[in-house]
RNA sequence: GGGCCUGUAGCUCAGCCAGGUAGAGCAGCCGGCUUUUAACCGGCAAGUCGCGGGUUCGAACCCUGCCGGGCCCGCCA
């Protein structure tokens, strides 16, 4: 059984209807690793859906939590002034709307094309309508048992002064702001500057620290569900002492799903401000949504993704596409057993048919006989290799009987994104077709004699050749024959010849489209 | 120090929770097709399942002890 499903399963034993809660502090942007919490949840909602229980996804933009510091990624003129400040309170990088909106339209975007249903929740909004009220107005009466369970729990010593709720003062901070009384609904406190002034509680003015803030939404939210980072899940940290809180707060905690990171392959894992992070909305630019939601189903929430975003990607695409295949072929409407039935081989197969099902951007039953049958690669040497999505199309309706006068629009889009692939720096320079700038000389010293004329008469030749398909065509094959050679054998040289490796895309098209003057100047090189 | 995850074919991993004779893809090799769009088709080879102990009729799987790798415990998922 996938693991959505078994998550799915074990809601149903508690109840009907569920909320699934995921939440991202806004504070960059945002990039693959984040969305794994987002993507988790969705596959969970969907899994719930189709054992027919009511859920709901609810995003909670972290909006209220202040910047932390100057990120590399922004200007210290500017921001300097901000940290401390609610990310729904201060400008975006570019000037245009609010910090948390900067960083979170774009990933809404994502939830979009990912068919991920969500209501959002912002965080800054709701303590300012008062929905944080009951618990705030908890966490401050019982702040001494709070303070004691915090310390016993996470083993860490809280100030003296420690108060249950971070205000802003009068310039909207919330660093180093020290409350020096209580009497609900009010806190008093002091900054940094010795300024001084007074805050209701019940209307915003500041938050609960997350370790209070978390129970709190489960509480007001009604949240039955939540995957989190594992950095939640060590030993004291904030799930454990989110579950006695929750009581505090009148409720039942939801069923936690701690999840894994993602580390960019070789990288360690992903940070926006570390430099090493691919954003959602990059990678949704390099391939179809289901990719992605794929790279998520695949694996289990435990197990950590290394993510290669060069050739790496091409392979979970391809595999991605040979699934889809394989689903329509033979998975289709295969039965799912319960948990611990079946043979083996067979509960492979149930896993492999979620796998792809919960890849899906759009939802329900996957309908009929409508795989691609496209391969990532292909296509991606395709479109290196023809100048315009014409040259491509006519191509693939030789070779994969495809209707050029009328294709699938989702061929369309994946030759539209991977065009933005190649020409990214994402693109891995092993599937790179690339001119060769000169001859090695080794390797032509090392020629037999016959190889060499070929290589000769093929770049003398070469130069008085019209640059057409045709005629490129007719010049190799007299080239090899007059070298007395054969295809299976020439091939390779000239490929090594003209890209440095022994094989390659059909090579007079190939030639057709790479540019002239370049090409003669490689061939010079080797008539000369 | 505490916690989580992880170690299975050259590579990426599935299988472990629900014990029943080792799986897939890629790469490799061989063959087929071919005046080659890294194509496509067929086949081959490939693993002491990190190591030791235990439980069991039976262990990659459960328990236990080691060893190696990664990460988290300051509001970075």
């Amino acid at each position: 059984m996938h693991w959505a499903d078994v998550v799915a399963e074990q809601l149903a034993e508690r109840a009907d209807s569920h909320i699934v809660a995921t939440g991202i502090t806004p504070s960059g942007p945002i990039h693959v690793g984040n969305m794994r919490e987002v993507l988790t949840a969705d596959l969970i909602v969907r899994a719930c859906e189709d054992r027919g229980l009511d859920a709901e996804l609810v995003y909670i933009a972290d909006s209220a939590d202040p910047l932390r510091k100057v990120y590399p990624f922004l200007d210290p003129e500017t921001y300097d002034a901000h940290v401390g400040r609610a990310l729904a309170t201060i400008p975006a990088p570019d000037g245009e709307g609010t910090y948390a909106d900067h960083f979170l339209d774009p990933f809404f975007s994502c939830l979009d094309e990912l068919g991920i249903e969500h209501r959002v929740i912002d965080a800054y909004q709701s303590y300012a309508d008062g929905e944080y009220e009951a618990s705030v107005r908890t966490a401050c009466e019982q702040r001494d048992e709070i303070r004691g369970l915090l310390q016993r729990i996470s083993g860490r010593e809280l100030d003296a002064d420690w108060f249950p709720f971070n205000p802003m003062d009068d310039h909207g901070r919330m660093h180093g702001v020290r409350v020096t009384g209580y009497d609900w609904p009010h806190v008093e406190w002091r900054n940094e500057d010795g300024e001084t002034g007074r805050t209701d509680l019940r209307t915003g003015g500041g938050k609960l620290p997350w370790r209070l803030d978390w129970p709190a939404r489960w509480s007001w939210i009604g949240v039955t569900c939540e995957p989190f980072g594992k950095d939640h899940s060590s030993a004291g940290s904030s799930w454990d002492t989110a579950q006695p809180l929750a009581s505090l707060f009148g409720v039942e905690p939801p069923l936690g799903l701690p999840y894994e990171w993602i580390n960019l392959k070789g990288q360690g894992a992903m940070s926006s401000s570390a430099g090493n992070a691919m954003s959602g909305s990059e990678l949704l630019e390099l391939v179809p949504p289901e990719i992605m939601r794929f790279l998520i189903s695949r694996a289990k929430p435990a197990k950590h993704i290394d993510f290669d975003p060069g050739a790496g990607l091409i392979s979970l695409a391809d595999e991605y596409e040979r699934l889809e295949r394989r689903y329509h072929a033979e998975l289709r409407g295969i039965e799912q057993k319960p948990v611990g039935e079946g043979e083996r081989r067979e509960r492979q197969r149930m896993d492999d048919a979620r796998r792809f099902e919960l890849s899906q951007v759009a939802r329900g039953e996957v309908s009929e006989g409508d795989a691609l049958e496209m391969s990532f690669s292909h296509l991606s040497m395709l479109c290196q290799v023809k100048a315009n999505r014409q040259g491509v199309f006519d191509s693939l309706a030789r070779t994969h009987g495809v209707d050029a006068s009328a294709p699938d629009p989702r061929l369309l889009e994946r030759e539209r994104r991977m065009r933005s692939w190649i020409v990214s720096d994402w693109f891995p320079g092993e599937v790179r077709i690339l001119l060769q700038a000169d001859v090695d000389a080794d390797w032509l010293a090392g020629l037999e004699q016959t190889e060499r004329d070929l290589l000769s008469g093929f770049a003398a030749g070469l130069r008085s050749t019209e640059w057409d398909e045709s005629a490129i065509q007719e010049h190799i094959s007299a080239s090899i024959e007059a070298a007395g050679m054969t295809p299976r054998t020439a091939f390779p040289l000239l490929y090594e010849l003209l890209l440095g490796r022994p094989r390659g895309p059909r090579l007079a098209p190939l030639i057709r489209e790479l540019d002239r003057d370049a090409v003669l100047s490689l061939m010079s090189a080797i008539s000369d």
